[in-house]
DNA sequence: GACCTGCTGCGGCTTG
């Protein structure tokens, strides 16, 4: 090592002047950093990972400059550090900027994003801060502007930070995309080369996740782990009594009552539900069960006025909120010291998310984090069990990176033909040297170029879809209307349409589906936000209500996300039925529901780690097969899919399909013609691509993802900011579009890709395989059931529910349970 | 293409 006395010097005079000690893992990092290499930073929230980096930079700093680091002169921008949220840069630059302070260095931190205000653009432009945080998207809007090359020539260094979350998405092939561009840069100016860096929580593939960030295989990269042991309390709510629980629903209102004492005698408590309705309803619950906490309660989720949610993010800080209700919207990021509680109702359906949410409390250095898990129907109790296994052998997710989004890439040429223009021949040795393009042929990469400038063999005829201009290996896009729609349209997440809620009086209380409201008329109430609100009317494409002091109200639904079970839980959740039969269990959850796996291995049978079990009942509905590969819902629906075609092969017989992140349910009028020797063979990989094709119907899949697709590769002008375009034109647009593409352009990469992620993300197919494998090659249990078993009973619910009406629900399933 | 469970995230308005 060379050359690193002097900003060692300061900066450790500077931490031991406020008695504070440099972890291990983050000296290694600044180590690393000053001998010149990149790499990844894998530490828990809350222990400094962003100093890990950042005093790396200074010290670096100080050191090139020993003698008038202090002074005054513009640098240009020296790091680049690109977050995934808005609220994230803010943090992150107060705290930098704090240090920055504290050691009389005058650089200026700024950021880029969305809010920056014109004005501070403007003076960026002018004189870039020698550290930007940035959005990936401002990054490529950044690189959308002319003469972009100038922001980056003084640039040595970036960090992308909570890359784990941005690993596997298309927001994180935005990040490889830039970073190539960035280094060629470098290179083509004959600069050093950029220092990269990426701070990761854990997750299974941190190698992986590394390779990814730097595209280039560097064999110098390191990764540095803080070897800290994070300690992490989870404890299981109970129902006095199993008995009574119910054993289907997602609610889990019924436990409210014993969540209560837990939030009075916690400083602040964090409750995380999975849907935004959830919140909703759970938060008028609690207030009707404990009306004390009017003021000291707030909800919290993604479709709120982001003034609210800013004001309950700024009430969480300084303590003045008893308890929030979130969804996922609190996951990430800004750490709130006071909560000391976090609640975790239902499923967290993995693990990963369950540790990040377990984190928000206990969040520094040493201190224990204390997660709640709160059931919504009995079986789930078996989920707290299994995540306790999970986390003590440390089975975390891995994140799949994204590989060959053709969208993305056509948005990033673009975005490069309407700044300065580019050179083909440099640019596509930069995209092959990411790793979301290193098996992309050249074939494919003309292909792309083609279709920007022709619009490709089904669009040639149409001059919008000629967006840039071909001058030998020189591409550039000359219309300015191109240019402007394209800054519009720069990102990867395409939004459903939603109508804003507005008081007659003016005042945002949040988003709405149009869907959902398209069914109301004045006078009907409903609740947003923790209020309840009475419609008036839609004006300009807002909802406009005012208070209603009406008792009851519909909670809004929107539709979101269905994260299915992890491919990681599921296995230990399958593990966990092993300990759960065998008597001597010590975990409470497992001993709680010992009645409940009693009559079910009374009635059928509990499955083991090596078994699948089969359950064929026959009721008055008719013929029903159960089965529990524990999969999650994707893969279980087209298991069920698969072996429903399996069997009409047998015989003529069709099937009405349901399914759940355990298993799924056959249903039919007439015997199911399965035996226990021939069962066998419905799990088999043989003939599976054929036998899918014949059964899935992966063309609808593909034309849903498709419309994504279409609108980040730019094909789908979603219409000015703040016009609302009705969300059933941008489907028709893209639905027209597919069929156009696949009657005279069958070889449309855009097309391929929709196929692809149908299998993909849809069907997981992957998953699929290896289940299947998994299943053919363990023991199938059959068993014939009198009557319902506790195992079938969610699933059976939740079909149920698509047919009838909520009160003849509830009868129908006092109906179907049997007594214990 | 949507509802009785169904997440999160960002970005933009070229002009008299």
């Amino acid at each position: 090592m060379k050359n690193t006395a002097s900003g060692w010097k300061v900066i450790t005079d500077w931490l031991t002047a406020r008695d504070r000690q440099p972890f291990a893992f983050q000296e290694e990092a600044w180590t690393y950093y000053l001998q010149g290499k990149s790499g990844l930073v894998n530490a828990p929230t809350g222990y400094g990972k962003t100093f890990s980096l950042f005093l790396g930079v200074v010290i670096d700093w100080i050191n090139r400059h020993p003698k008038d680091y202090h002074s005054k002169t513009k640098n240009g921008l020296q790091l680049l550090w690109i977050t995934p949220l808005r609220a994230l840069a803010k943090d992150i630059a107060r705290a930098m900027e704090e240090v920055l302070q504290e050691l009389n260095i005058p650089w200026q931190v700024g950021i880029r994003s969305g809010d920056t205000p014109v004005s501070t653009r403007a003076a960026q432009k002018k004189n870039m801060p020698e550290v930007l945080l940035i959005t990936p998207e401002s990054l490529h809007l950044l690189i959308g502007q002319k003469e972009y090359p100038k922001v980056f020539t003084s640039l040595t260094t970036v960090v992308a930070d909570e890359w784990h979350e941005l690993l596997g998405t298309k927001r994180g092939v935005m990040i490889e995309l830039g970073l190539s561009r960035l280094k060629g840069l470098a290179k083509k100016e004959g600069r050093s080369p950029l220092r990269i860096w990426g701070i990761s929580a854990t997750i299974g593939n941190l190698g992986e996740a590394m390779d990814v960030l730097l595209g280039t295989p560097d064999p110098e990269a390191v990764i540095v782990r803080a070897k800290l042991d994070k300690k992490i309390e989870l404890q299981s709510i109970l129902p006095d009594e199993i008995e009574k629980y119910p054993w289907a629903g997602h609610l889990g209102t019924r436990l409210l009552y014993k969540a209560l004492p837990i939030v009075n005698e916690s400083k602040t408590t964090l409750i995380f539900t999975n849907v935004r309705s959830q919140t909703e309803i759970w938060y008028q619950e609690i207030l009707r069960q404990c009306p004390d906490l009017a003021g000291a309660l707030a909800l919290h989720h993604g479709s709120i006025d982001m003034e609210l949610r800013i004001w309950v993010e700024e009430a969480l800080h300084t303590g003045t909120l008893k308890a929030v209700v979130c969804t996922s919207s609190l996951d990430l990021g800004v750490d709130f010291r006071p909560v000391d509680t976090v609640i975790q109702v239902g499923s967290p359906k993995g693990v990963a998310r369950f540790l990040q949410r377990a984190g928000r409390s206990g969040h520094q250095p040493g201190a224990t984090s204390k997660i709640w898990f709160l059931p919504t129907h009995s079986l789930e109790l078996v989920e707290a069990a299994a995540l306790k296994s999970a986390i003590a052998q440390q089975i975390v997710e891995s994140r799949m990176p994204v590989i060959l989004a053709y969208d993305v890439l056509l948005q990033y040429l673009m975005t490069l033909a309407i700044s300065d223009g580019f050179h083909a021949p440099e640019i596509w040795e930069e995209v092959k040297d990411t790793f979301c393009f290193r098996d992309m042929t050249e074939d494919e990469w003309e292909w792309t170029l083609a279709f920007l400038t022709t619009g490709g063999d089904a669009l040639y005829s149409y001059d919008e879809f000629k967006k840039i201009d071909r001058e030998g290996n020189f591409f550039i896009c000359r219309s300015r209307m191109q240019a402007m729609r394209h800054r519009l349209h720069i990102g990867v997440i395409v939004s459903d349409a939603m109508l804003k809620v507005k008081f007659m009086g003016g005042g945002f209380i949040g988003m709405i589906e149009e869907w959902f409201i398209a069914r109301m008329t004045a006078g009907d109430t409903f609740s947003l936000g923790g209020r309840i609100l009475e419609f008036v009317m839609i004006k300009d494409m807002t909802v406009l209500v005012r208070k209603s002091n009406a008792k009851k109200a519909i909670v809004p639904s929107w539709m979101g996300g269905r994260l299915p079970l992890s491919p990681n839980l599921g296995k230990v959740l399958r593990e966990t039925f092993n300990e759960a039969l065998s008597g001597n269990t010590t975990e409470p959850e497992l001993q709680v529901l010992q009645p409940l796996f009693n009559l079910q291995e009374y009635l059928s049978h509990v499955p083991k780690a090596d078994e699948l079990l089969i359950e064929m009942i026959h009721t008055r509905d008719g013929y029903h097969l159960f089965a529990y590969p524990f999969e999650g819902r994707l893969v279980n629906e087209v298991m069920a899919t698969l072996l429903a075609y399996r069997l009409s092969k047998r015989t003529p017989i069709t099937f009405s399909i349901a399914m759940n992140d355990y298993g799924f349910e056959l249903l039919s009028d007439q015997p199911i013609p399965l035996t226990p020797d021939d069962v066998y063979e419905l799990f088999s990989l043989d003939h599976l691509s054929i036998d899918l094709q014949a059964s899935v119907n992966s063309t609808e899949m593909a034309r849903r993802k498709f419309r994504d697709i279409a609108v980040i590769a730019g094909l789908i002008f979603q219409g000015y900011p703040g016009k609302h375009k009705q969300s059933r034109h941008l489907q028709s647009s893209a639905s027209l579009l597919f069929n156009v593409f696949t009657e005279y352009d069958s070889q449309n990469l855009l097309l391929r890709q929709a196929f692809n992620e149908a299998f993909f993300y849809q069907m997981e197919e992957a998953r699929l395989r290896e289940s299947l494998d998994r299943i053919y090659n363990s023991k199938i249990v059959i068993t014939y059931p009198e009557e319902l078993t506790p195992f079938c009973f969610p699933i059976k619910v939740d079909s149920l529910r698509e047919q009838l009406t909520s009160e003849k629900l509830e009868d129908r399933i006092k109906k179907m349970r049997p007594e214990f």
